[in-house]
This record gives structure tokens, sequence and C-alpha cells, in this order.
RNA sequence: GGGCCUGUAGCUCAGGUGGUUAGAGCGCACGCCUGAUAAGCGUGAGGUCAGAGGUUCAACUCCUCUCAGGCCCA
């Protein structure tokens, strides 16, 4: 066999099959070594973490980022492509926590929740952190396997042989290069940062952490009235007080700053009865503090902006904590985030425990103090409230409140606060000290280098990602955690400022004096052992306890992977910045953002780095979510998760891949629906593979293959001229997309293609072509088709590589994915000849139109049928065999303009006539409407004629109005937008004749499909029947004959041995007995010289 | 509260620069074909283009607001 059928087998199975073929044959690591010295094109894997299970997102996303790589490498790009772990940071550890939990649960025989509300840092520390450290090391690699197995299965090709991995010594020791380069550039700074933290579990928590743990509580509602002062710092005689609303009267004792906004109204109000002060609030809240009634006991007595108020002073409500010698305080500010829905327009400001009020610090210069401990207490010396927690502190401070006269009023209310997800203790936003990367000091280049960046969609880079650059803060890097990069900060004990950071291990080793020992780990504690005499010869250097931001690990993947500027400097400089990535729009503000933070800080450090042009990504495609099939976010609570593995067994990679892609742009979140992926690309995928298995296959083996005997193109029919044109087209336009990012309407064009034009239209038209075996015709169908698929499996293979790959290979021998992708001498495309198709596939649905108007079906011939076509008639005309024989007509006919069988109608153009006449143009239009066949004719010549529409002449031209051709006469008519037919439906006794012959074909033809003949089995045929069918048989006898390859073809009485429906006409194969029309007819056949 | 995205037929999606009757696929209905057959093809019915204003001779398209959904951030 000559060209193999592919198997009939699933979907499932074929791509196994393949796959092992791949595996085989190593064709990765072929495609990889042919073009191993090409013009790289850079692709950077960001990297996944492998202690969670991959999922259907996954997919999407990997299938994204190889159809592009395997685009790019069709094309002649060498796409190094480098597999790589992100195995660092507080997912990890959070697993092993769990682990832990819930073997100290069995231990002590409790619930595991018992457990976790001890806190999370005691049981980490039970252990220790190197066992800790040490298991989460293992932890990460929980999926390895099935994220490869998965990947491979979709036919995400990367070299998993030599990943990088973000916790091998190698790697950390580039990052620690970068932050010893960020230091030297006065880039690494310490500072202070508010994060939701556990006192119970001492930790900082994660915003997704945070997520997870909201929950409605009473918190207390309160309004303190404090005084307002003068320049001299005293309170006036008529005190001015200023309301303020906290849900945390414990921050209260660390107020440094009231806030306000600036373009609010402020009410200053007085009580009508025995007034000896005035209030002040926002004036949209008096209402809603006072009450409904407020004017009846109260009188405005003026108002003033928040801008007015900004730069006052006031007394704090408790004075239990002295301020510091630097920073403002008891001061008004002006600030954007106040806002008069709730409270009363005036917002305390304590630095220490919020991030607002810690911005609004930073903004104005205010003091900051921090009365609290690790453990969430008040510190020692604090009056009344020493050593409470802060939220047991509230009552006993709402007392002292109230006995100062400083209380205004006090309530509880229902609101969602946070709470720990271990131990569901409410948790404290809370400044903690921390290392900073200035990146606010790099904001401009931030902002230049995104802007070179190709964005896809372009709008995450302008608005969602640049927004957020222009509203950068600086990047906190530290993490008070166990599991991650050390940070690389050794500080003087006795002096805090003698600060040394550590940039390889050499120079670690050069600070101790001695070699690194063999086993040297990096990580904690085992780092922590190292430390030096300070130089000023007081004080011990000793690393600071954080681990750094996993997000800078992974940010740092372009130099890190290869252990730069240790080694490999020759490839970074090929290999940075990337041509492309590809990941989920969650990653603007975390792998996008640390890939280009970094890349910005380091600047010249790297290598095609140092202006402020250079992005380290030049092309980006942005995937949004994969949501369930009604449209729901997928998650483990809903249940509604989809497992990649069922999925890929029950409709193939090829389908999940084509359907994620082309179901819609892959920016937009997608539903994930089954049936969907049936219904689309799975049919789409079985059409293609039934014009290779059904029709190109089947039929060439019995003797094509590609030879000089092939008619050159310019030689075969038109039909082919045809498709090869539309093939050219389709594959530059496929092309094009692909190398704009744009991969839906790559797939959606290429789907097109194989189903409109080559499926529904080309082999339709030329299946009777394939069965001649050996005409020149014959081998013009074969060519052509054979050039048609093989094209279109390169165009299809990066969306479906593995049906693709089978194709190909039956095809040509050779693998698609070592094929190029676009062909260097491609048919030319024939304008004119596709513009006709065109119009002959509009005329043909028309056509089909009239016959079931007619109700005359195909297969009994018409003698007539006029066409009218609004452009070129010679090329159309000349393909008016095709239509003849699609509506099975005995003539076609194309009628001009000129024809007396044609009026004419005319509708307006709108845009011409709307530029004209303006406020007129509806006028005009309708006169344009009403005009007869006749008054048009002057334009169809290329002249002006004139209208009369409003009472006034207007001059109309060619341009203003569109002719619409409409054959008249007896004849069924259909037209559409200047396309006509009529359908002559007279059936003559010829014609039915004809008609019936094609019937008993058709049934001979079923038959020998029901005896389970070969196409190519001869038969002895029989026919027998009512006068009018033998008739029509006798006039057709050869013709029936030749069709239906019947050696003999026995006719009514010649039968001999009659039929019979119950027992001797079990001497024949297959019979069939049935009427047409009413006239009976019975046909029996058996293979001949059996 | 802020930023960004989305809302067009039962479903999934197209609809430069405003302009004739808003398109396609799937599904559905009806039919065709029967040498691609657990396939192939045609025709048809389905839409107040989320809602309300505005600009314009003309708005799915431009502007404003509202509503609903999503993501990210506070």
């Amino acid at each position: 066999m000559l060209y193999p059928l592919l198997p009939d087998t699933n979907a499932d199975a074929l791509e196994r099959g393949i796959l092992a073929q791949w595996d085989a044959e190593k064709l990765f690591e072929q495609s990889q070594a042919a073009r191993a010295n090409a013009k790289p094109f850079v692709f950077f894997e960001g990297p996944p973490t492998a202690n969670g299970r991959p999922g259907i997102h996954h997919v999407f996303a990997r299938t994204i980022k190889d159809l592009f790589c395997r685009h790019r490498a069709m094309q002649g790009f060498y796409v190094p492509r480098k597999a790589g772990w992100d195995t660092h940071g507080l997912p990890v550890e959070i697993e092993v926590e769990k682990e832990l939990q819930r073997e100290e649960a069995a231990r002590q025989g409790v619930d595991p929740s018992e457990i976790a509300k001890l806190g999370g840092k005691q049981l980490i520390e039970q252990v220790g952190v190197a066992e800790f450290n040490r298991r989460c090391r293992e932890s990460v690699w929980k999926y390895r396997g099935e994220w490869e197995k998965l990947s491979h299965r979709t036919a995400y090709w990367l070299d998993y042989d030599n990943p990088y991995v973000t916790y091998s010594h190698d790697f950390v020791e580039s990052v620690w290069w970068a932050l010893r380069t960020m230091h030297e550039k006065s880039l690494l700074v310490r500072g202070h940062k508010i994060l939701p933290y556990c006192a119970r579990c001492g930790t900082a928590l994660s915003s997704h952490e945070v997520a997870q743990g909201y929950d409605d509580v009473e918190d207390p509602s309160v309004y303190v009235a404090l005084d307002l002062l003068d320049a001299d710092g005293n309170a006036p005689a008529m005190r001015r007080r200023i309301l303020v609303w906290t849900t945390t009267p414990w921050t209260l004792v660390s107020n440094t700053a009231l806030a306000v906004h600036p373009d609010l109204t402020y009410a200053e109000l007085r009580k009508k009865s025995g007034a000896e002060f005035t209030i002040i609030l926002a004036e949209a809240r008096v209402a809603g503090v006072l009450g409904g009634d407020w004017a009846d006991r109260w009188d405005v007595i003026g108002t003033m902006k928040g801008s007015d108020l900004a730069g006052r002073r006031y007394r704090r409500p408790l004075d239990w904590v002295d301020y510091p010698a630097e920073g403002r305080h008891e001061i008004i500010v002006p600030e954007e985030f106040v806002s008069a829905e709730d409270g009363s327009g005036v917002v305390h400001m304590a630095p220490a425990f919020g991030a607002d009020d810690y911005a609004a610090g930073q903004r104005h210069g205010l003091a900051f103090v921090q009365p609290v401990n690790a453990r969430g207490e008040f510190v020692e010396g604090t009056p009344e409230v020493a050593g409470l927690f802060v939220k047991k502190a509230d009552a006993r401070i709402l007392e002292v409140l109230k006995e100062r006269d400083v209380l205004w009023k006090a309530s509880q209310f229902m609101h969602s606060y946070p709470h720990c997800w271990r131990c569901g203790t409410p948790l404290l936003y809370y400044a903690r000290g921390s290392w900073f990367v200035r990146t606010t000091a790099l904001r401009d280049a931030l902002l230049s280098r995104n802007s070179q960046v190709n964005w896809n969609p372009s709008e995450v880079g302008t608005g969602r990602f640049g927004e957020w650059l222009s509203n950068n803060v600086d990047w906190a890097i530290s993490r008070d955690r166990y599991w991650g990069t050390p940070l690389p900060v050794w500080v003087n004990d006795e002096d805090p400022t003698d600060i040394d950071v550590i940039g390889s291990y050499a120079d670690l080793a050069e600070r101790i004096g001695r070699p690194l020992p063999d086993d040297f780990d990096p990580h904690k504690p085992h780092i922590d052992q190292y430390t030096w005499p300070a130089k000023s010869g007081t004080g011990t250097m000793r690393r600071v306890p954080e681990v750094i931001d996993t997000w800078f690990d992974s940010g740092s993947m372009p130099f890190a992977q290869w252990h730069y500027p240790f080694e490999n400097k020759d490839i970074v400089a090929a290999q940075f910045p990337a041509d492309f990535i590809c990941e989920g729009v969650d990653q603007t503000r975390g792998w996008f953002y640390s890939l280009l933070a970094i890349a910005t800080t380091l600047g010249d450090a790297l290598p095609n780095n140092a202006h402020d042009q250079a992005a380290p990504y030049r092309n980006v495609v942005v995937n949004d979510l994969v949501l369930d099939a009604q449209g729901q976010k997928m998650s483990k609570s809903k249940g509604n998760v989809v497992n990649p593995w069922d999925v890929m067994e029950r409709h193939g990679a090829d389908a999940v891949r084509l359907f994620l892609v082309a179901s819609s742009q892959v920016w937009v979140p997608r539903r994930f629906d089954e049936n969907a992926i049936r219904e689309t690309a799975g049919r789409f995928l079985l059409t293609f593979r039934n014009v290779y298995n059904g029709i190109f296959a089947q039929y060439a083996n019995f003797g094509w293959q590609p030879s000089a005997n092939d008619p050159a193109v310019a030689d075969r029919p038109a039909l082919d001229r045809w498709i090869l044109s539309r093939l050219t087209r389709v594959e530059a336009e496929v092309n094009r997309h692909l190398d704009n990012y744009d991969a839906t309407l790559a797939a959606r064009r290429v789907v097109q293609f194989m189903d409109d034009d080559v499926s529904k239209w080309y082999v339709r038209q030329s299946r009777a072509r394939f069965y001649d075996i050996d005409s020149a015709d014959n081998r013009a169908a074969f060519a052509t088709l054979h050039e048609v698929l093989t094209v279109t499996c390169r165009l299809l293979a990066p969306f479906a590589p593995f049906i693709t790959d089978a194709v190909h290979r039956a095809l040509t021998g050779t693998s698609v994915h070592l094929a190029p992708y676009t062909r260097e001498q491609p048919t030319p495309v024939d304008e004119t000849l596709e513009t006709a198709m065109d119009d002959v596939r509009t005329l043909a649905g028309l056509a089909h139109a009239a016959r079931d108007v007619a109700d005359v079906k195909v297969r009994q011939p018409l003698p007539s049928l006029q066409c009218v076509v609004p452009g070129n008639v010679t090329a159309v005309s000349e393909l008016g065999a095709l239509l003849a024989s699609e509506l099975n007509v005995k003539q076609v006919e194309f009628v001009t303009s000129t024809d007396a069988l044609v009026s004419l109608e005319a509708k307006a153009n709108f845009r011409t006539l709307g530029k004209k006449f303006g406020k007129e143009t509806p006028l005009v239009a309708e006169a344009v409407a009403a005009l007869g066949s006749e008054q048009l004719r002057p334009l169809t010549a290329g002249e002006n004629i004139t209208v009369v529409a409003g009472g006034v002449e207007r001059l109309i031209a060619p341009d203003d109005v569109a002719i619409i051709r409409r054959a008249s006469g007896a004849a069924v008519v259909q037209e559409n937008g200047g396309y006509g037919v009529a359908l002559d439906p007279t059936i003559t006794p010829e014609l039915r004749e004809e008609g019936l012959a094609r019937e008993v074909i058709s049934r001979v033809q079923r038959l020998r499909k029901e005896a389970q003949l070969a196409v190519s089995d001869r038969i002895v045929l029989a026919v027998s029947g009512d006068e009018e069918v033998l008739g029509a048989v006798a006039a057709h006898r050869s013709r029936i004959a030749d069709e239906v390859l019947a050696a003999r073809l026995l006719l009514g009485d010649e039968v001999g041995s009659p039929f019979s429906d119950n027992g001797d006409g079990a001497a024949w194969t297959a019979t069939h007995t049935g009427d047409v029309d009413g006239r009976s007819i019975r046909l029996a056949l058996t293979k001949d010289g059996v």
C-alpha cells in the first residue's frame, strides 16, 4: 500500500502511537539539532511549581507556548526550549506544614484542625528548620512526574533533561549576584511594609492566604471627638472637635495623624442647646452620624473643604506612647483614599497598622510608633494595656476614652474581616521590617522598557500592567520564612549600618577565610552558621534571617538558568532578551513584573540590556482563565475542576489544543465544554482525517503517486487551479497571523479552509475524478489534493501536532515537524479565478434553493439554468460546467445586463449619497429605489442620471447606487445581492428517463455497499420492474453498466431466474425491491466470476 | 474604592476608518446525497446588538451614565 490508512482507533490511541514513534526517533531532539545553527528565536519558560497537580488551564497555556515555538521552529529558527521549575516559596511550605499537622495529629490522636490552631511556626521549629527544608526540597517534586507526563502527552515540547531549578546552588548563586549588583547600585534598602500578620502563628500571610480566611465578625464601631488646636498648640476657649471613626480602637494608641479628603465638604455644627463646643465632620455623613433628625438639635454654622482642614493640628485621643524625635504628629493631612461612604469622612492614621496609613505616613513624613510586639501584645511599659493582645485591649481602651470625654459614641457592627486560615485568629495589619528593591527609583525606565513590549492583547500592557507600573511602589523582597533563597545580607550585630551583601560563593569563602565545605548548602539553616568579624574590629557579621520572595527567583531565570555571570556568558548574550513569553493574566504582577523589574534594575550588568529601551521580553501573549462549561471559575471547592487526563482520553490532545486556541481569543476567559470540543474541533479533525483516509488514500492506493506524468498546474482544470490559489492565500495569511501572535485567527483560517474550500467544495466537486484511475484528469486531481493536504498538515501542525504528523508522514514519508512551515514557491494566487468561484458557489446556493422551491430532487436532470452575476461574466462562465454538474442541469447560461431577461433595480449607496446630500439622503435613497429598469440603464453604461427628490433634481452617479439584476421569465427565480438564477423546471420524457436511470445507478451502488463489495469488484446486475423503469434502463444501459461496474446487465425477461422475496433470491448476493415515485423496481446483483 | 476586560441568535464567536437586509460555526427543523457512510451537502427558522441618554442625515460601531459578569489590586 502506497498510502497507509490511519488506524481505525480513537484519537487517544492514535496519538499514543505517534508519541511512541516520536520517542523512539527522538524527534524533538532531531528537530532541535536540525536548526541548531540557525538564528535563535528565544523562548523563556515561566517555571511552574510542581507540588500541585497540573490542570486543564496548564494545558491551555502550554498549548499556546508550544504552538508559537513550533511555528517559529518550522520557519527555520532555532528555538531553545529549556524547562524550569519554581521550587521555593510559601506554597511549598504550606504543603509541608499540612503534612506536619497531619502527622502530629495522628501522633496525638486528634483532628488536624486542632493542631492547626496552635499556629504555624511552633510546629516547624519543633521539627527544626533543617528537617523542614529537607521536606520542602522533597515535596517540590511531588508531582514532577505528572507534569512531565502531561507535557509529553499534550506534545508540549520542552527540554526536561536539562531544566533549571530555582533551589539549585548555581541558580541561587546567580540570584545572589543579582542582589549584590543591586546593592552596588544602592537599590537594595531596608524599610517597613504593612502586612497581614497572624500574631499567633507569628507569620505574615500572602494575599492568597488572606483571601481564604474572610469571616463575618462583630467589631467595635467607635467615634472619637478630638480637639482642634490653635496655632499656639492650645485648644481655643470655644472647643472645636473633629469626629473620627475607627473599627480598631486599639490602634488609637498609635495615632499620629488624621486624614481628610481634600475635595470633600466638611460641616461644622453647634448644638442648639447649651453649646460649649462645635463638631466637624463630612457634610455627607451628618445624617449618618447624628441621626436623620439632626437638624432638630444641631445648627450648621459653617462649611469648609478638606483642603482647608489640612495642616491643622489636633490633640490625640491617648497619650500613652511617646512620639519619636523625628516625624510630624497630630496633624491633619489630605488623602485621596478618604471616602464619605461610611464613618465621618475623617480617618485616623496609625502608620504602623495599615497600608494606607503607612503610605500616607511616607508621603507626609509622619511619626511612626509601634507599641505592639510580634505576639500582637502591647509592649511592656504601655499604661493600662501592657501585655494584652491588641483586640482584647479594645474594651479597656474604650473605658479610658470615655473617662477622658474623648469618646463620642461606640457600637458594634458586622463586617467581613480576614482571619488566619490556620488558626482562626483575626489578622493584624502590621508594619514589619523588610528589605526592598527600590523600583520606584526606576519607574520611568520600567515604563519606557514596557512600552517597547508587544503585548497581546495590547491593553494588558498599556492598561493593567502599565497603570500599575506608573503607580509602582518599592518591591518588598524579603520574607520571614524558611524555604527560599536566603537573602545574602550580613549585618554587623554591633552596628546595623555595617552591611555586607555577598554576591558569590567565592566571596563568602573569602569572608570566612576558608573554602566552603563539599556539602555546602546555601539554604537555611546551614547558611546562618557563616559569620565573620566586622572589619571595624567590633561586632560580628551575621546573616539577616529572611529569605527572598520566590518571584525574585523566577524573575532571575533569564540569567540564573545559565548560572550567569559565572558561566555561559556567550549563551546569555545570544539568548537575552526573550523573543516570546506566554503566561496567564495573573502573572501581570508576578512573573511579567519580576522579569521586567530585575532586568531594569540590573541594567548593563546583563547583555543587550544597557539602554532603557530594552525589555526582557519582546512579545508577550497573555492568556485568560479556563472556566467550566457554565462559565464558573474552576476551583477545588466547587468540584468543577477538569482532569486533563480524562479529557485527553476522550478527545485526544489535538482536539483539546485546537479547541482551546480556536474557540475564542486566548486573552478572554473561555468556557471549557466537552460537548463543544467534540462538536467543533473533534468534528473538524474527523473531516480532515476523512479527506485523507476516505478520499485520498483510498483511491490513490489504486496506483497514483507523484510523478512527471502529473499535469503542470497551468494545465490542470480550473477547480484544481482554484484550490491551489486558495491554498497559497491561506498559507500566507496563517503564517502572518502566527507571526503577529494571533493563534486564534490563524487556527480558524486553516479550519475554515479545510472545511469550506477543501471538503465542502473541492473534494465534493472532484469526487468522480478520483475514481477514474490513470487519466490525466485523475492525475491532476491527485497531484492537487496531495499538495493541498501536505501544505495543510504543515499549517495545522502547531495546533494539532499528532494527526498532522501522521498524515504528513503518510503523504511524504517525513515528519511534519521537520518540514518548513511555508513553501518557497507556492502557486501564484489567481484573483480572478477565486472571485469567479465565489460567484459560482453563490449561484449554486441559489440554484439549490430554486430546486427546493420547484420540488425537484437533484438526481432528476433539468434542462437549463440561467444565471446573473454582478461582476466578471467571462470568468464565471468558464466555470459553467461545474454548475451544470452540481445542479444536474443540461445547460447553464450566463445572461448579462443587456439581455431582455434581466430587469434592473437600484439600491442607494448611503456612503456616497450621505456625503453629497447630508440630511436629504433618505429622500434621495427613496427616489432611487423607485426607479425602473429603463431609467437605470444609463448607469450601467457609466452615465449619470437625475432623479427628483424633495422637489429638487439630483444628479446620481453610477457609484451612488448598487444595481441589482434580476432574471425575469417563467422559470423559478432566486436572487440575492446582485446574484440571480432562473431554473427551468420542465421535465421532458427524455429527462425523466435519465432521472430514472440515475435512480437505478444510485440504488445499485447502495446495494453494492450493503453487499460489502470492494469498489473495484465487477458484478452481474439484474433489473426488473415497471415498464417505464425498464425503458429508462434500456435507454441508458451502457452508462449504467459502466458506472456500477456491471460485467453483464440483465434486463426484464433476460433475468431468467425470477426474483423472489422469500428464498430463491438467494442465488443473488443482494436484492432490492422498491419503488420510484410509484413505479416498482427490483434489483439483484452478484459478484462477477463467482 | 481603583484599574483592566467582557456583554451581538439556544450555545461559541466575527463584525477596519459610523453607511444598503448585523454575519459564521454548532445545535435545531426540513431536505439532499449514498464509491468520505458512526461520514458528506443544501435550505430554513432564530437577534429591540445588556439598558438609558447624547452626538450625527445615519450608531452594534463614537461619547456619557447605569446594570450584569470576570480578573487584578486596595
